[in-house]
DNA sequence: CCCTGATTCGC
DNA sequence: GCGAATCAGG
């Protein structure tokens, strides 16, 4: 496939929504995130707003190519520093320095079960597997970290999961158990 | 191991 | 210009 006008400005969109490289090369499809990356850099939109919060590696350039270009000066000048963009924030009253661009997102999380509602050997299957969670934040995720969250989105106790998730479920063996009961497993087991 | 973007360089 | 291979990091 080539880079029609229209399969670069889907690329642009979702780079400049913030969608990783491969996620845009699966959505254009026929490319690989390299060929994503390789015309991003060569749009000269690699780096994306805000600078480059990242101290990466490798500043210096020891390649010494002293190659004079001797006919015509090319023209040296291409990434220029052109990171302004700044996105109209409608506003940031709170002090939010980190911002999250957007988050994939998958299916929607369950909610947490509220005690009560589930088996008892359920409940203590979670727990068990709470101590085992790799506790990942909200940045490591991926199509197959088991996304179960834990603790209080509200407080720092607050992360995921974070285990192999099953293919193609958002959460790992155990968490898919207790997250898909047939209702006949609430059995009410009122007394 | 999964993933990320960055760079190089033959085509 | 393109992108696979490779690199460097998380």
């Amino acid at each position: 496939m080539s880079w029609t006008d229209e399969r670069v400005e889907l690329l642009k969109k979702m780079w400049a929504e913030g969608q990783s490289a491969s996620q845009i090369a699966k959505e254009l499809g026929g490319v690989t995130r390299n060929a994503v990356i390789g015309k991003v850099h060569r749009l000269g939109l690699s780096n994306r707003v805000g600078g480059t919060p990242e101290p990466k590696t490798k500043a210096a350039e020891p390649a010494p190519k002293p190659e004079a270009r001797p006919a015509a000066q090319a023209k040296p000048a291409r990434a220029e520093a052109k990171a302004q963009p700044q996105r109209t924030e409608p506003a940031a009253p709170q002090p939010t320095p980190a911002r999250k661009p957007i988050i994939p997102a998958g299916q929607p999380l369950p909610p947490q079960p509220s005690a009560g509602e589930i088996s008892p050997e359920a409940l203590a299957s979670v727990r068990e597997i709470e101590k085992k969670a790799r506790r990942i934040s909200l940045m490591e995720l991926t199509e197959r970290t088991c996304k179960w969250p834990i603790g209080d989105p509200a407080t720092e106790d607050f992360w995921f999961c974070g285990l192999a998730a099953q293919p193609g479920k958002p959460y790992c063996e155990a968490h898919v158990g207790v997250a898909f009961q047939p209702m006949s497993s609430r059995r009410d087991r009122r007394r």
